[in-house]
This record gives C-alpha cells, structure tokens and sequence, in this order.
DNA sequence: TGCGGCTATTG
DNA sequence: CACAATAGCCGCAG
C-alpha cells in the first residue's frame, strides 16, 4: 500500500497502461480518492474456461476488475487525478455529474467521462437517475422493491451484509440485489476503501451500460450519443462553475431604468410597490377601491376589476389584452405594470443578487438534459434573459464572444432523421423555406408556417391548406412526423435518432370524459411528434458544443452559454478569427459523425462581439 | 406546506 | 398561444 501520492500514481500507471480505458471514480475532500478498472488476467485469455458468459456487468468476464483507495486531503485526491489524466487521459467513470462539478470547481477539468447518470436518462427516460435507480435498471431488478432511503434506519439493519462485503470487492448490494442505502447516503464515503468499492460498483453499472447499448436498435450511434452526453455534463459542470460574464453596472442602470433606483430597505421598498400599483388603480371608480383594494397580481381579481369598467375578457393575458388598449386607459396601465412587475420579481436587483458574483458572473446550475425530448436546461434565467437585459452581457477585458447560431436547425435535422431525399435537396439551399415554397407553389411565410406547423402537431390555421402538399411533396418526412404522433397518441415508446427515450407513462385517463381523453392523445401525439425532432436537434447541437470544447482548449475558448440552437464562447480577442473558424469546422465534424450519409447541409450563422446584446438578430 | 393555475420570458 | 423550458405569485387543499 503507497502512502505517497506518486507511488500510488505508479501503482495505478503500472495496472493501466493504455490511454482511454475506463476508470471509475469515487472522490471525497476530507476523505481521498478511490478508482477502480477492469483488466485483462496477466497470462492472458484463459483457455480451460469452457463457456465464458457475460456477466450482469457486461464487462469482459475475463477481465478482473481492479480497485485502488488512497488516503488524502482534496489538494492531492485533485494532484492524484490530474497525474492520470495526464498519463492516459482515462474516460472516467462518474455515477452523476455532481462530481464533475467538485472536481471543475477544485480546477481540473476532465477531457472525457460516462456520465451513469446521463446515460440512464438516454435509455430510459425520465428525471430521475440515482445510483439505487441505475443500479436496480441495470440489474434487471423490480423497481417497486427499491428500498426506500427515507425510511433507512442506517447502517445497523444491514450491519452484518456491510460487514462482509467491506472485506471483499463486492458492491455493497443488499441480499435481494439492491444498492444498500446506507452506502449511496453515507457509507461510500465513510473511508478511502469504501470509495474504492463505490467506484467498482460504478464500473458494473457502466459495463451494464454499455452491454445494454451493444444489444439496443443502434449499437453504434446511441453509444455515440452516450459518449456525448458525457461529455456534455462535464461542459455543464464548467458552465456552472465559470458562470456567464456580465456586467453588473449595466446590469443594475438597466433595472433602475424599469424599476427606479434600489430601494435601501423594505419600507422604501414596499412605498414603491404601493405607487406602482397606483397608477393602476387610480383608473378605477371609486366604489371599487372603497373596499379591500383589488390584488393586481391576482388573476382573478384583475378579471373583475376589468369588469367593472365593462370589460369582459376569458383570461387577463397580455396577447388578449394588447387589441383592446384603446378601450378604456387602465388597459394600457396594467400592461405597463405588468411590464415593470415582471423585471422587479424576475430580472431586479434580488436577481442580481442571488445569481451575480462579485467577479460580474452569472450562475445558475445547468443540466445535461430535461427530463423530455433531452434539451440542455439552466437556472438563474440564464436560457429566458429577456432580449433587452443582453446588452448587459459583456466580455471580460481583452476577450470576445464568438457567437454562433444553427440556422433553421429543427427542418434541417428532420430531413436528416427522416431520411427524406426532396427535403435534404432543400437543405442545400441556406434559407431551404425558399425551395419548400416554390415546390408547393405558396410564398415564404406560407411555407414556413407549414413545415413549423408539421413539426408541431398544428392542424388547424392557415397552415392547413400547405400542410396537405407537404404530405404530397415530403412524404418521407411527413409519414415521420406521423408514425411519431401515433405512437404518442396510444403511449407507445419512442426513441429519437440518437437513442433517447421518450416517455410516454402519462397516458391516465381514468376519470376523464371521452373528450377529455381524446384531446389528451391528441397532445401526447403532438408532444411525441415534436420531441423526435426538437430531441434529435439537441444531440446534434450537444455534439457541436462539446466538440467546440474539446477542439478549443488549446486556445482556452470556453462555452459560457448554451441556448438551444445558439453558442456563446468566451475567447482572447487574438484568437476571436481562429475561434469562429474553429465554430464552424467543429459544426461540419459534427455533422459528419451525428449523421455520416445523409447529407444535409448544416449551417451556423458566427459572429465576434463585445456584448451578447449586439447581436443582430 | 405543497401543488395546480396563470402569467411572462426564452428557443 | 402549436412544442419545450424556468420562474414568481395567488388560491386552495390538506
């Protein structure tokens, strides 16, 4: 047994000499680092073992898995690491990405992972992906049997299980198969060898992985997407850490502009409010106010206060309200409130303060995919800044944004997933609604509204009419969209291109009228129509940007923002030409390896900016 | 205290 | 108000 940090370094070199081998971690600041590999036997294959079947790890079985455990504090668990990844650049193993972001916050930043977690949400759907979760998933066990964490008594009631698996490599799994709670709350960590059997544990699961991805519809591109999910996470835990640049003063001249000046406590905060919902009020009859006064954030109350200056309306929204503005002058008045409410509660200066760091950076957590079509997600309003707060969003000194957006990226990869050869030649064209008009003899607008609505589900609208000569036209695509929306309407399982599960388990419609339930399978036709499609255009956009990562360390860029369909890097203002040229090469080797042989054209608009705002669209 | 509904912002 | 998301506030059930 080492005790120093580069002898326990050589231990693991001299086991692991190959580069990009799986390597699971399991790491812990007060406690130390334990990894563990599966390696081939020294002799080599064996040869008296008659039948060698693959086990439930669906590791080699003629590998023997490896672990390794080392006492230290965070500096050298992170000196540790950084040695290996150095050497032989591992991919490692991780059971979430909540490690990711320890170790990008504790400054290494790793070139690849499997994210356990990121992968079970692609083969399985859902939200939830914790290691008793994975674990059971991946061990074919009965989900209804999963012990329940909160009602754990701890450590006591499976004393004598953890006892005898402390000793030998075995996961710490319960008599009928499942994970130990005690472990995934508490015990991994408890000393350096649990950490250890907790990484061996995250080796079975990801061996089990990648036996399920071997034996799935396409073996070969979702593992692809696998691999790129995880590297997504890790893209997500720098994004988390590094935060988006933006400057605070302009940020706060631009709310005191909508809000007035910051109030120094509550009293000057709540005269404030009080003026404000004033302006609205002072526009009612006076039988109205002599009561309680009317809640302008009530729905219900703003309806009747709008009734009684005898105007009647379903709901109070703005869209509704806009074509009545000259009827009567409280309309005009509450939308302005409404306005400048919204940038008080949302994007003020209790905003600034939650999310803005004294280093002028923005946070919030981003995450790999939501728990649907697979769309990265993000807190602190960082994926709905309104448009005007962008100008606040602003380079450090002596660094640039290069920002590149997908041009018409959801049509673009339908044709590509469909396979529909009259869509993919219109893709050719870099505005392809120009060509789709001209073959269904409709303009533009019409055009677009059509193939928007086909993607969407619309049936109903001006969209209609074109929406039959798309049928004629595009019916490989089309006949795409369609068998997805059927699939939806009865819950059928679905999958995008690259694998993901879309789920379709909320399909309860018990107690509801027949046309209730019609009109639920009528959304979850349309929900599964659109999620292939917006699904599939998150892969593709997830392999830009991690390629974007990758091939851009060399010239530190880094991803600061993630939006759909748009990158935002932060660069040094001598590489800005480098890196938009980097943006659009990484953009056609993604393409390359998310869909090899369709050949449709993907394009990205790039430009190098100062302040996200400039942007000009 | 938790949750659905309403409203607003974004792609 | 088609598809998706986060977020804040209100009203109501428990």
């Amino acid at each position: 047994m080492p005790d120093q940090p580069h002898e326990f370094v050589d231990e693991v070199l001299s086991v692991i000499a190959n580069r990009g081998v799986s390597i699971a971690l399991a790491v812990h600041p007060e406690v130390g680092v334990g990894l563990a590999v599966a390696v081939p036997p020294p002799e080599g294959p064996s040869i008296h073992d008659p039948a060698p079947t693959a086990d439930s790890s669906g590791h080699d079985p003629e590998h023997e898995v490896r672990s390794f455990a080392f006492a230290a504090d965070e500096t050298t668990s992170i000196a540790i690491l950084r040695a290996i990844e150095n050497a032989i650049r591992p991919r490692w193993v991780l059971w979430s990405a909540d490690t990711a972001v320890a170790l990008t916050r504790a400054g290494l930043r790793l070139a690849t992972c499997w994210d356990i977690a990121a992968v079970h949400r692609l083969l399985h759907g859902g939200w939830r992906a914790d290691p008793a979760l994975v674990w059971a998933t991946t061990h074919d066990l009965a989900l209804d049997t999963l012990p329940d964490p909160a009602r754990t008594t701890g450590p006591d009631l499976f004393s004598q299980l953890t006892a005898e698996t402390a000793e030998g490599q075995a996961p710490p799994s319960l008599s009928d198969g499942h994970l130990d709670p005690s472990w995934v709350a508490e015990r991994w960590h408890e000393s350096p060898r649990n950490l250890a059997m907790w990484a061996t544990s995250a080796l079975r699961v990801e061996g089990a992985q990648q036996r399920d991805l071997a034996r799935s519809q396409e073996p070969e591109r979702y593992a692809a997407t696998a691999r790129a999910e995880s590297a997504t996470a890790l893209l997500c835990a720098e994004m988390t850490v590094d935060g988006l640049p933006l400057d605070s003063t302009v940020a706060t001249a631009l709310i005191a502009t909508t809000v007035g000046v910051r109030p120094t406590n509550e009293f000057e905060a709540a005269a404030a409010r009080t003026e404000r919902d004033a302006t609205v009020l002072r526009h009612l009859p006076d039988h109205i106010l002599a009561g309680a006064r009317p809640d302008l954030r009530s729905p219900g109350q703003v309806k009747s206060i709008l009734r009684s200056v005898g105007i009647e309306v379903p709901d109070t929204r703005a869209w509704r309200l806009e074509p009545l503005r000259d009827l009567h002058p409280i309309i005009p008045a509450l939308l302005e409130w409404r306005r400048i409410e919204r940038v008080s509660t949302t994007y003020g200066y209790a905003w600034l303060d939650e999310h803005v760091g004294a280093d002028d950076r923005l946070r919030g957590s981003w995450s790999t995919s939501d728990g649907a079509a697979g769309r990265m997600t993000a807190s602190a309003g960082l994926h709905n800044l309104p448009t005007e707060m962008r100008v606040a969003v602003l380079a450090e000194s002596g660094h640039v944004f290069v920002r590149a957006d997908l041009g018409q990226i959801e049509p673009r990869v339908l044709a590509a997933v469909s396979g529909d050869d009259s869509l993919t030649r219109a893709t050719a064209d870099a505005d392809m609604y120009q060509p789709v008009a001209e073959r269904l003899s409709v303009d533009r607008a019409t055009a677009k509204v059509a193939v928007l609505g086909a993607m969407y589900g619309q049936t109903t609208g001006h969209g209609a009419a074109a929406l039959r000569g798309l049928r004629a036209n595009y019916p490989v695509a089309m006949r795409y969209l369609e068998d997805a929306d059927r699939a939806g309407q009865v819950g059928r399982e679905l999958r995008t291109f690259g694998g993901r599960r879309i789920r379709m388990d909320q399909l309860n419609v018990e107690g509801m009228t027949d046309q209730q339930a019609r009109a639920r399978s009528a959304a979850q036709g349309r929900y599964a129509r659109n999620a292939t499609v917006q699904g599939a255009a998150a892969e593709l956009f997830k392999l830009w940007a991690v390629t974007v990562r990758a091939r851009g360390r060399e010239m530190d860029a880094r991803i600061v923002l993630c939006l759909h369909d748009e990158l935002l890097v932060h660069v040094r203002s001598e590489v800005s030409s480098a890196a938009t040229q980097l943006v659009a090469e990484c953009l056609q080797e993604a393409a390359r390896r998310w869909a090899p042989v369709t050949g449709v054209r993907f394009l990205a608009d790039i430009s190098v900016l100062d302040r996200w705002g400039d942007a000009k669209d």
